[in-house]
DNA sequence: CCCCAATGGTCTGGTTCCGGGCCATTGAAG
DNA sequence: CTTCAATGGCCCGGAACCAGACCATTGGGG
């Protein structure tokens, strides 16, 4: 046994956590709450929007109306939403986001731990990749609009709306990949790293730059250049991660 | 509100797919059995190996004993798995697989539908994106000795093992860009166009091919050449795409 | 002014699932 | 040969969760 147990062991690290992962992650209230919120902190809905109903939304997140509720008086108690009755009534969104500080941005990338390499690398291979994809793709009028749409939104925005409307962007390139489990890979990395990204100052240089990068993935994404979408979303990608790693150094 | 309705619906079609999917994918037995089934057909399991004991297994899964039993009891009836008890019992691999068909690959293709350009999409942006990441991080003798020694594993295959070792080959390049979200993902991908893959026939001709692919993606990725390691990913996928792509046409 | 449809708010019965305890079986070690 | 530890087999009480029905509130349309 003390000599095969070792091997048993890397056989099953070698990627127990790949295949033998649990199956179902903690209880659905929870599971829940934190959709909805990170909904919310992605800018899917914005301050005053309104929730789909809850029957509605229950049966699109799988749980039952209860549970959603539960979560959603969770939301409310936290301040991120208000329920109002009646007919043309629902469920509204309140969440302002708070003010970025360096401080949030260090704890919650000690929070994260060493996840946080994990979280990049992959947010860097799935959102490379989709830009290449969906440059690769013959895109509709429509899809090309909505693309640019997107890109001006952004440039337009308030600063209090910047980070939501920057996530609705880089969403909006998964979405072209016509792969909806890209798309809906890219949004779970996204979350991952939402509180991080929110933590960071907004300052105009970083803006601008990232401005000009945003335009160069646009364009490629239009020409239809593989390649020069490829490189435009790295270097981005490379520049958010740097001013990451610079804050938290 | 006839006006405000299309862009409401518009608005949550956008990507009410990527934030609000299901949080719970049916029931927990359910979601056991396709997740042993899928460790046994991946081949992290072969003929005749001996899986965790149910009590650890339960725990890696989130899921209860009971549950993990019906389960596993349901894979008995299908003749995938065997129970022995007493010390150093346990739960052993039975699973044979069955030799590949074309009627089987239109059949499994059919059932897949719209989503199998969705899955090679997924597949095609994750493993061309961990070949290159795996390719330009530096890599310890260790690492670099299991790689080749799954390389080897995979060209000395009997033919019966051959898709197994195949699965495990590029699973190890997913392990080796360090991020267990990123190997969890490229398990999750393959998975889904496992049942395809098992069901193409192999042709000497084709498996030589692979296996030159798989050498110029070893050969990149040791040399740390990202671009070339994303290339020759990139042709090798594209290849058994079409290899796919041909047997259904 | 009244009605109605759509929404949030509440309650209940039934099912699934979990946590943990206990038993039965087996083969290795002493 | 006996002991013992690790394993599968079994059972139960409680918690979580679901499906559905019904109530309360609201604002627009007739």
């Amino acid at each position: 046994m003390d000599e095969d147990e070792p091997l048993d062991r890397a056989r099953l690290d070698w990627q127990a956590g790949a295949i033998f992962r649990p199956v179902r992650t903690g209880n659905a209230f929870e599971e829940t709450v934190e959709r909805l919120l990170q909904a919310i902190k992605l800018g899917v809905f914005g301050l005053g929007d309104r929730l789909p109903a809850e029957r509605d939304l229950a049966a699109r997140l799988g749980v039952s109306r209860e549970t959603l509720r539960e979560a959603l008086r969770t939301l409310q108690q936290a301040g991120c939403v208000e329920p109002r009755r009646g007919r043309y009534g629902g469920t509204f969104v309140t969440y302002r986001m708070p003010a970025p500080d360096v401080a949030d941005l260090r704890r919650a990338a000690r929070d994260l731990g060493g996840a946080l390499e994990d979280a990049l690398t992959y947010r860097h291979v799935l959102e490379v990749g989709a830009a290449e994809a969906a440059a690769r793709r013959p895109l509709s009028p429509d899809q090309r609009a909505h693309l640019e749409s997107r890109l001006t939104d952004l440039e337009q925005a308030p600063q209090e709306q910047y980070r939501q409307l920057d996530s609705r962007f880089h969403l909006a390139i998964g979405e072209l990949t016509g792969s909806p489990t890209l798309a809906t890979a890219i949004a779970e990395a996204r979350m991952r790293l939402n509180d991080l990204l929110n933590a960071i100052p907004m300052l105009d240089r970083n803006i601008a730059h990232a401005a000009d990068q945003h335009r160069a993935m646009v364009r490629a994404i239009l020409a239809g250049d593989g390649d020069a979408a490829r490189r435009a979303t790295e270097e981005h990608l490379a520049a958010t991660a740097a001013l990451l790693r610079g804050f938290l150094a």
